[in-house]
DNA sequence: TGACTCACG
DNA sequence: ACGTACGTGAGTCAG
């Protein structure tokens, strides 16, 4: 037999301390939880036992030996934030059917202890895992020990046997018991012999053996007289310590392994747990799925009578006249082109509709495009892409589940429905058949009222949504790409490349893979001997920001930077781009409106957001980026939002004028920080003010933006202070939002868009820290992303009602472009401008530059 | 699959 | 004493 033994409180607590901060959207705590789940699944797929305990303290403190009161007296009790991760945890482990163990009077040492003991005397094999070091003095020829810890948010298992031991210690397990007798322990108070440390101790004990023979013999051993005194003065301590070391084997708990066999598994209850604790990434791993999460067991008093009754015989045109004028839930199920069924919920009557139903087509048509049908879905971004595709409306969309769980939690990982079900709380209805009504209409009665009660409503009707039509038809339109030009661009570096390959090489001295940082990294600092700079998890740091440091001191750091540069373009911009190119010679990304946390949108496969701009060489790979032909583009993009934005929601006079007066405002903020006139503000002078606006919008340290200027950290400081005072009301406003965010759990834009921030209540300094930037940063960045988003669709509504041909087919974060027919270009720019302009009324006016050209390189000014 | 690097706002 | 700016996505290596 082989029985796994987990010290839970200790591995609990690396887990804790390893991850940072998670919690559910009701703000129950779970990194903790999360990490010892996945210590524990690793711990099984690597040890199969055919028993396991998971060993807990009865409760916190408990006196080992009240002998000595002082003992574990100086541990600091558990933060909150992991105490109440416990009690979930133990119901999470007893429902896959594992046995919790404790003992009165124990501590969860002293039951690995003792199923160590048990495990020896009947010589079946025992592995033990636990955070602490103190349990290696249990392993024997049948017990290991695998010490796990939590590195970096990744489970770490090390495992130690009689050999492991000798090898790191020098000493037997049992040894390591005197060792820690003389060397004591100050973090459980264990006192040793005062003035011996590790070195001495395990100097003593591979010497002399152990505790007993060194005091026999304390006289005729061979160490120096100082040592001796303090020997002989530490006698008692000693003694005393190798007691409280010693980790007990008598704790009164079940000793029969068979008693350990797993019993089998609540799935139901287990998928439940993982849900509330929103795990979903989990299910799989312990072989549980969606499907087995239970929605009656949660809110059994709010069960709701209504139940569902699929009707089978109806007619598609008559069942379309009787639905004018209602509310109906409708799931949409599409292939890549079309749809393919409509489920339709009205009431407690459920239709479903398919390519069978005869007059399927104009009945999707007809009821998508009227708009009297007030209707409900679960991500309607898909069905206005096909109703855009063959020019039929979809009008009277009123809610859509997926971008209102978004709006209540961006932090969410994903807003699949039966994730959200789980979450939620959903009870099914009853219904006479599985149409996913049962779950889906509960779900949006919640969210509909959560969305209310946050007062969301707006954000979700006059933004989300018409957004998400918006962005149906850029993704169908697509953008025009020089397909043969990006080739030849492509090939044209190869030759570059391979002759920077072969000079980076020979000057190494051998050949290695550039692209693999762990081969550049031994190349250029074990072989070429350069001075290291920053380290990384695994090795050397290569990136752009060491190498930059390099550059003078060796003439092959220039060229790996532009073998990078080169392959970088290559991989990801012309053999990318080309694998994206559709038949119809556009490139058609897809647009995510629920990805980021802040609110702005993302763009793959591929990822037309990041197209290279701000080197020369990058920059022309825009002109790939063109307009079809009798076509321009127009492009228009805000200058300053974000500081605008910050002004005005900071309410600075100062800065607040600035924008009044049109100003430059990095060099108005130069002339005033320097005290200088502006005309006399030099151009390193407006690029240090420059970084200090960047860095006041990132929530700012005076040693990064030491870093990014180039100045010492005293002068970074004093240009932040300075910056401050110039600006007091955004001093104000950025203690102000951390003060709020802190009392509130959340930050909001002005459009009432939130972030939850629990990071915030992290004991942490650094995970706290990060929290309180991002709730300087979200407000500003969230802002600015609202007002984009109500731009593009004002720009895609007014294109429409001017009965224009122009097209808005890509977003940059603060910058739209159209595809516009030659003789409408310039309206275009002028018109994108405009909306973009009056999008939002801040306290300071918001300008928008447009331009127009051939391609994405002319058009952007 | 995660780590690293680097492209963008 | 610690670690170091906000938000993304993609290609590559290596375990």
């Amino acid at each position: 037999m082989r029985l796994l033994v987990l010290d839970g409180n200790s591995i609990l607590n690396r887990a804790y301390y390893g991850i940072k901060l998670l919690t559910t959207k009701d703000g129950q705590y779970t990194n903790a939880i999360y990490g010892f789940m996945t210590t524990f699944r690793r711990l099984l797929d690597e040890s199969s036992p055919d028993a396991v305990a998971v060993a807990f303290d009865l409760k916190a403190p408990t006196f080992r030996h009240k002998a000595y009161d002082g003992y574990k007296s100086n541990r600091k009790g558990m933060p909150d934030e992991l105490a109440q991760q416990m009690a979930p945890l133990k119901e999470l482990i007893s429902s896959l059917g594992y046995k919790i163990v404790t003992c009165e009077g124990f501590e969860a040492d002293d039951i690995l202890g003792t199923l160590a003991n048990v495990c020896t005397e009947n010589g079946d094999e025992c592995i033990i895992a636990t955070g602490d070091r103190d349990s290696l003095q249990l392993v024997s020829p049948t017990v290991s020990v695998r010490i796990a810890a939590t590195k970096f948010g990744k489970p770490d298992v090390t495992v130690y046997d009689e050999a492991k031991i000798m090898e790191v210690y020098g000493v037997s397990p049992k040894q390591l018991i005197d060792i820690k007798a003389i060397q004591g322990d100050t973090s459980d108070c264990i006192p040793g012999v005062p003035g011996i440390g590790e070195k001495g101790a395990g100097d003593l004990i591979r010497r002399f053996n152990d505790l007993d023979n060194i005091y026999e013999n304390l006289e005729t051993i061979d160490v120096k007289p100082g040592i001796r005194k303090k020997l002989a003065e530490g006698k008692e301590s000693a003694y005393l310590s190798r007691m409280l070391g010693t980790i007990r084997t008598d704790a009164d708990i079940p000793k029969e392994i068979n008693d350990y066999v797993p019993s089998e598994c609540d799935k139901s209850a287990a998928a439940t747990i993982m849900a509330k604790l929103e795990f979903f990434s989990l299910l799989d791993k312990w072989g549980l799925s969606a499907g087995d999460i239970s929605h009656i067991s949660v809110k059994e008093t709010e069960k709701d009578d209504r139940s569902l009754k699929c009707i089978k015989e109806f007619s598609a045109m008559q069942l379309y006249e009787s639905l004018k004028g209602k509310s109906v839930d409708f799931i949409a199920s599409c292939d890549s082109s079309d749809i393919t069924e409509l489920k339709l919920c009205s009431g407690e009557e459920v239709y479903i509709l398919d390519n069978f139903t005869a007059d399927f087509r104009e009945f999707v048509e007809k009821f998508l495009s009227d708009s009297t049908i007030s209707k409900r879905t679960h991500n309607i971004k898909p069905v206005f892409a096909i109703a855009d595709r063959y020019d039929f409306g979809c009008e009277g969309v009123t809610f859509d589940t997926m971008l209102a769980a978004y709006l209540l939690n961006p932090n969410a990982s994903g807003y699949k429905e039966d994730m959200l079900a789980g979450e939620y709380g959903v009870v099914p209805l009853e219904c006479d058949e599985k149409t996913g009504f049962e779950i889906f209409v509960p779900l949006a009665d919640i969210l509909t009222e959560e969305i209310k009660a946050k007062e969301q409503q707006k954000l979700l009707v006059e933004i989300e949504i018409p957004l998400a039509r918006v962005l149906a038809s850029m993704e169908n339109i697509g953008f025009a790409v020089d397909k043969q030009g990006i080739y030849e661009y492509g090939e044209s570096m190869n030759d570059d490349i391979e002759r920077l390959r072969a000079s980076i090489c020979s000057q190494v001295g051998y050949d290695f893979n550039i692209n693999s940082p762990k081969q550049l990294g031994s190349a250029l600092f074990e072989k070429l001997m350069l001075p290291k700079g920053k380290k990384t998890k695994s090795g050397y740091s290569t990136s752009a920001e060491v190498l930059e440091e390099l550059r003078d001191i060796h003439p092959v750091i220039d060229e790996i930077l532009e073998y990078r540069t080169l392959t970088k373009l290559k991989s990801t911009y012309c053999d990318g781009l080309l694998k994206a190119v559709g038949e119809d010679g556009r490139i058609h990304s897809s647009f995510n409106q629920t990805e980021t946390r802040t609110g702005r949108i993302s763009s793959t496969e591929p990822n037309l957001q990041n197209i290279p701009v701000r080197t020369e060489r990058g920059r022309e790979f825009r002109k790939f980026f063109k307009a079809a032909d009798g076509c321009l583009l127009a492009d228009a993009d805000y200058s300053q939002i974000e500081l605008r934005v910050l002004a005005s929601i900071a309410d600075d006079k100062n800065m607040i004028e600035a924008f009044a007066n049109d100003s430059d405002i990095h060099t108005s903020t130069a002339a005033k920080v320097f005290g200088l006139p502006e005309n006399m503000v030099t151009s390193q002078l407006r690029s240090r003010a420059k970084a200090v606006n960047f860095g006041i919008v990132y929530g700012i340290g005076a040693f990064s933006l030491s870093k990014d200027i180039g100045v010492s950290r005293k002068e970074a400081d004093r240009y932040i202070k300075d910056y401050l005072k110039l600006y007091s009301g955004i001093d104000k406003y950025m203690q102000q939002v951390v003060e709020d965010a802190k009392n509130k759990g959340y930050v909001t834009t002005i459009f009432g868009r939130r972030r939850y921030l629990p990071e915030l209540a992290s004991s942490n300094h650094n995970i706290r820290a990060f929290g309180e930037r991002v709730a300087r940063n979200m407000p500003i960045q969230g802002t600015a992303a609202d007002i984009i988003k109500i731009a593009m669709i004002k720009v895609y509504e007014r294109l429409k009602k001017e009965n224009m041909r122009s097209r808005l087919i890509l977003q940059v974060h603060d910058e739209l472009i159209v595809e516009a027919p030659e003789d409408e270009a310039e309206k275009a720019a002028r018109l994108i401008s405009e909306e973009m302009q009056s999008a939002a009324e801040l306290a300071v006016p918001l300008t928008a530059d447009a331009g127009v050209g051939k391609t994405w390189y002319e058009a952007k000014t």
